[in-house]
RNA sequence: GGUCCUAUAGCUCAGUUGGUUAGAGCGCUUGCUUGACAUGCAAGAGGUCACAGAUUCGAGUUCUGUUAGGACCA
């Protein structure tokens, strides 16, 4: 007999099948014309940090699908990647570097600072990649792209100068974001706005006369920012506001820079009962004044330098930080008598994500891609749909943030990125930009009326002296957000903008490369987007309208929007709120397939995921659930946290996002019993897997006719086959909740707790085990196909170990099974196979053997005492019931004495009724008449319910006259039934009540 | 403020176009070292489907409102 572990090892399978697929180059997709493309775009990870729960189901999803279209016969290409993610990443170094070295990005440099990044990006992208290995992720590496890339950067410089030339590209003031401590802006999704101890100031302004002299009225106001009264506009009043309608159209003194500012009228900015119904307007500095200062024409009064100083425009207070002159202006307008009073108020206080400090709305110039016609191709692709999102309700997410066509600002003040290729010029004139560059496709130009001089957009980079020496060329110091080269992922990956040429390989050259980059026209356009609804608006709908842009075709052509993984506290995961979960400490406990296999579990279209988690001692195997307070903890006076286990009474330290744990201690793993789902059922699963082979001895492959099948072949045929379908079906959908479910179901429920018990005696039998070997292996075969792209490492292991005992099988005919599951045909079951007259048949003999078990354990009889059975049934039924009759010896423990019309009741039996077969079991000596009463009685009541119910829906006419004929006709063969039930177990009850 | 989602067993979630007195996993109770599996087997207990209306012969499922939670946008 072979030896096969009782309990699946993980680890290894793992290891050895991961490297036996990426060898035999099965992950691999080239451009074949024989067979139809699949392809997916991996929503690429930013190379901030390591991966967690949400990204790993994310590639769980997309490993799935594209392992599954691969077996189904399509050249499955997923694209992996990783994204330089701008400021995230910059901050993060930046961050770090101060904290250990006390230094600033100004004090090292741009090369220098973009050389650290590089090293940062270096390693994480290595640890992210290695973290979708361990995933079982089948991507072609050969084709990993970074947004940063030579390849990503050509289509990124292409497509901007692309634009530049159809006038898209624009430069403006915007009133943005801006972090003073990187000096950079910030987008509004790189902003939280958090609660900080502030004040809250009253003041007034004296109104003036024409000729500047105080009138003897005031205005009063508050604020929580005075330093702001510096660029002041306008002090603005609701305009049905009595108190101060005499006052719209006159001026106020702003008395510490004697600056006169006109009183206006707004209703959308003043709110008459809010404070003193007054507001000041500072434009370029907050967002809603921004508004009113558009609205009425008001000046933009920058009173800031890009550090968070007070500008040379703030006379006495220029040059001091925006806090210190806060001081400073609160005590000048006390000395100058205009201060009236001070509250104490938490102010929700915006604050950048990236350097968590207070953000402040400034004013600056900024570039912009014009979204109006860009907007509507990506809306039109949706509308007529070319593009699809599964669930559908997120296309409305996607439109109504369309339909806005805000335009695009795509400048960032940092140095990690896409530096933007434009050059300024302030001294050339048009001739001689035409002389230098008017032959050139790969130069644009255009008119900077704002500053009076030439803006130049290039391709390649230009040199400072391109013009000649009297000439100087200025490149713009700001890079382009980062979802710009994310936009062009799609195509940028395939090698776009070269038609002439494959994209590389491993960095090199493709060698197939024939004069076209047919990668390109074959992979493009894609299948399915797999992503999270966040960024719907930011990436999807960016890359739908850059992917029309460029390749006059939508990137893909559905968009799978999967949930999101919380804590079990309902929080989003993520970086900052140190509730992240490492996948790899879940596979490295629970296996990889069980976390797969449990994510798709969870996968569902309508709630998100929420997962407890808990830590384990890793010495006692204690588990303590975890709290809120845990994933807040951080470290006091150089302290780390620590988690009681109170059974072991260890503390111990824990990992956690925010700080590493000390050297050489022990540290509680996070653990979490949802997995456990998916680790039991790949261990039943090899389990069964293990007694089919074991049970294989003489195997050989032989042709089985259909028409000699017993009922348990046929049964598990036909449910085989309805899964097989169902499964496709819901992966069709993407619907991976439901796919698993029912595998599971079927594998669990029916092959293991049924068929595999049912075959047990065949298997024994010498006469009749080839058959019921063939069919074993058959449907083993297809379980673990239709796994593979769930569990994809046990399935290998499986078929590998199926492959050395039965190399040819199938149903049911025998063939030579392919060299591995995950390139084996993904199957599809003769539909002919469904049948619904033997899936009844098996299910009355089904609940016969639980209705004899349940007898069992009521009666608390031991298993090994043989019971009898007799049925009374209809001729034919019967004689069905006897051709089955050794299941109820193999299955209850039961020996049918005798079916057919004429069985009576045996005095002192217990009884149950199938549809209209009634079931007695003879316990003469055992049977205790007051509980067999009870439970009678109990299922009578059940009964009497479901008959009232039946009754009073046919005595309703309108039920009757209203509902379909179906319908009425179910609930009257129902009512019969339960009838039929009723009258039998009331003779049973009259029986026992005589002789109790 | 606008939009969207969610509320079903102690916990985490399913529940297709309305049609038996609502399901799963975990947990719980009882009994099992039965020859693949104790990460298991067998048998059970457990729910006024958040609340209030409406539509309908019929509502967990459709509509309106309320409450609570979440997300996105302003």
């Amino acid at each position: 007999m072979i030896e096969i572990p009782k309990q699946y090892e993980p680890a290894q399978a793992q290891q050895k099948w991961y490297s036996f697929w990426e060898e035999n180059g099965y992950f691999n997709a080239n451009a074949n014309p024989d067979k139809k493309p699949h392809v997916i775009m991996i929503p690429l990870p930013n190379v901030t940090g390591a991966l967690h729960m949400g990204h790993a189901l994310n590639g769980t999803i997309q490993d799935l699908l594209t392992r599954w279209r691969r077996m189904q016969g399509y050249e499955a290409l997923w694209m992996p990647g990783t994204d330089h993610a701008g400021i995230a990443t910059q901050a993060v170094v930046e961050r770090r570097m101060l904290e250990q070295e006390g230094l600033t990005r100004h004090d090292i440099g741009r090369e220098a600072l973009v050389n650290r990044i590089w090293t940062w990006k270096n390693s994480y992208e290595k640890r992210i990649l290695n973290q979708l290995k361990q995933l079982g992720a089948s991507c072609d590496w050969r084709r990993t792209r970074f947004t940063l890339d030579e390849v990503c950067s050509k289509a990124v410089r292409k497509t901007f100068l692309k634009l530049f030339k159809d006038g898209y590209i624009f430069r403006g003031k915007r009133l943005v974001n801006w972090d003073p401590f990187l000096q950079t802006a910030v987008a509004d999704d790189e902003v939280f706005t958090k609660d900080v101890e502030g004040h809250f100031w009253t003041f007034n302004y004296p109104v003036v006369d024409v000729d500047g002299n105080p009138t003897g009225e005031t205005l009063s106001f508050s604020t929580t920012r005075p330093e702001t009264m510096l660029g002041d506009s306008a002090m603005c009043v609701h305009p049905s506001d009595e108190r101060y309608e005499h006052l719209v159209g006159k001026r106020v003194k702003i008395p510490v820079n004697g600056r006169e500012i006109p009183i206006i009228a707004d209703a959308l900015l003043a709110d008459k009962e809010l404070g003193t119904g007054c507001v000041k307007v500072t434009p370029a500095h907050d967002p809603n004044d921004y508004a009113c200062g558009l609205r009425n024409q008001l000046e933009m009064i920058n009173i800031l330098n890009p550090d968070g100083t007070m500008n040379a425009d703030c006379g006495q207070f220029a040059g001091q930080d925006r806090f210190d002159a806060r001081t400073a202006i609160v005590a000048e307008m006390k000395n100058l008598g205009h201060f009236e009073k001070v509250e104490d108020r938490p102010i929700p206080l915006k604050h950048s994500d990236r350097s968590k400090t207070p953000i402040e709305p400034y004013l600056s110039d900024q570039w912009f891609v014009k979204m109006d016609t860009l907007a509507q191709t990506a809306i039109d692709a949706v509308e007529n749909k070319d593009v699809r999102f599964f669930p559908s309700r997120y296309s409305k997410t996607y439109l109504d943030w369309l339909g806005e066509k805000r335009d695009w600002c795509i400048s960032r003040q940092l140095w990690w990125g896409h530096r933007i290729p434009i050059w300024y010029c302030q001294t050339c004139t048009e001739q001689e930009l035409e002389q230098a560059f008017g032959s050139r496709d790969d130069v644009s130009y255009s008119r900077d009326e704002e500053n009076s001089g030439w803006l130049i957009c290039a391709e390649h980079d230009i040199e400072s002296d391109s013009l000649g020496a009297d000439h100087e060329l200025i490149q713009d110091e700001d890079v382009l957000d980062t979802w710009f080269s994310s936009a062009l992922w799609p195509h940028a990956t395939l090698g776009w903008p070269d038609s002439d040429n494959n994209p590389p390989l491993n960095g090199q050259s493709d060698p197939d490369s024939s004069g076209s980059n047919e990668v390109l026209d074959y992979f493009y356009p894609g299948n399915v987007l797999v992503t999270s609804r966040d960024i719907i608006t930011l990436w999807v709908a960016r890359m739908v309208l850059m992917g029309q842009y460029n390749m006059q075709g939508v990137p893909f052509s559905h968009v799978c929007i999967h949930p999101k993984i919380l804590d079990g506290f309902g929080r989003t995961m993520s970086k900052s709120k140190g509730n992240g979960v490492d996948p790899m400490d879940l596979i490295d406990k629970y296996g990889t397939d069980a976390v797969r296999f449990t994510i798709a579990s969870l996968a569902g279209e309508t709630q998100d995921v929420k997962l407890p988690v808990g830590y384990e001692d890793p010495e006692t195997g204690e588990i303590v659930p975890q709290l809120i307070e845990h994933t807040e903890a951080i470290p006091v006076d150089g302290v780390k946290p620590r988690i009681k286990f109170p059974k072991s009474k260890h503390e111990l330290q824990y990992s956690t996002p925010n700080y590493e744990p000390d050297e050489g201690e022990p540290v509680a793993r996070i653990v979490s019993e949802r997995f456990e789902y998916g680790r039991n059922f790949c261990n039943k699963f090899w389990n069964a897997a293990r007694f089919a082979m074991m049970n294989l001895e003489g195997y050989t492959p032989r042709e089985i006719n259909y028409e000699n099948l017993t009922l348990e072949d046929r049964w598990i045929l036909s449910r085989l086959s309805r899964m097989n379908e169902e499964l496709t079906t819901y992966l069709e959908r993407y619907q991976f909740d439901a796919a698993t479910r029912t595998l599971r179901d079927f594998t669990w429920n029916e092959f293991c707790d049924w068929y595999l018990e049912m075959i047990k005696p065949r298997l024994r039998d010498e006469a009749t085990r080839g058959d019921a070997q063939a069919v074993l292996v058959g449907v083993l075969d297809t379980l673990l196909r239709l796994l593979a792209p769930f569990t994809p490492f046990i399935a290998e292991e499986l078929w590998q170990r199926l492959k050395e005992l039965a190399p040819e099988r199938g149903l049911l005919s025998p063939a030579p099974a392919e060299e591995a599951v995950i390139i084996a045909a993904w199957p599809s079951l003769p539909s002919k196979w469904q049948d619904e007259g033997i899936e009844a048949r098996f299910e009355r003999l089904r609940e016969t053997v639980i209705a004899v078990r349940n007898v069992r354990a009521v009666y608390g009889i031991a298993p090994t005492t043989e019971l009898k059975l007799l049925m009374r049934a209809k001729p034919e039924t019967a004689s069905e019931i006897e051709s089955t009759s050794s299941q109820f010896e193999n299955l209850s423990k039961a020996v049918l004495e005798a079916a057919g019309a004429e069985v009576v009741r045996p005095v002192g039996s217990a009884n149950f009724t199938i549809g209209d077969v009634d079931g007695f079991i003879p316990l003469e000596g055992i049977i205790d008449i007051a509980a067999e009463l009870e439970r009678q009685e109990k299922e009578a009541n059940k009964l009497k319910g479901f008959i009232t119910g039946s009754e009073k829906k046919l005595s309703n006419e309108r039920f009757v006259n209203n509902a379909p004929e179906d319908v009425i006709h179910n609930v009257r063969e129902l009512l019969a039934n339960h009838k039929h039930k009723l009258a039998s177990i009331e003779e049973v009850v009259a029986q026992l009540t005589e002789m109790l």
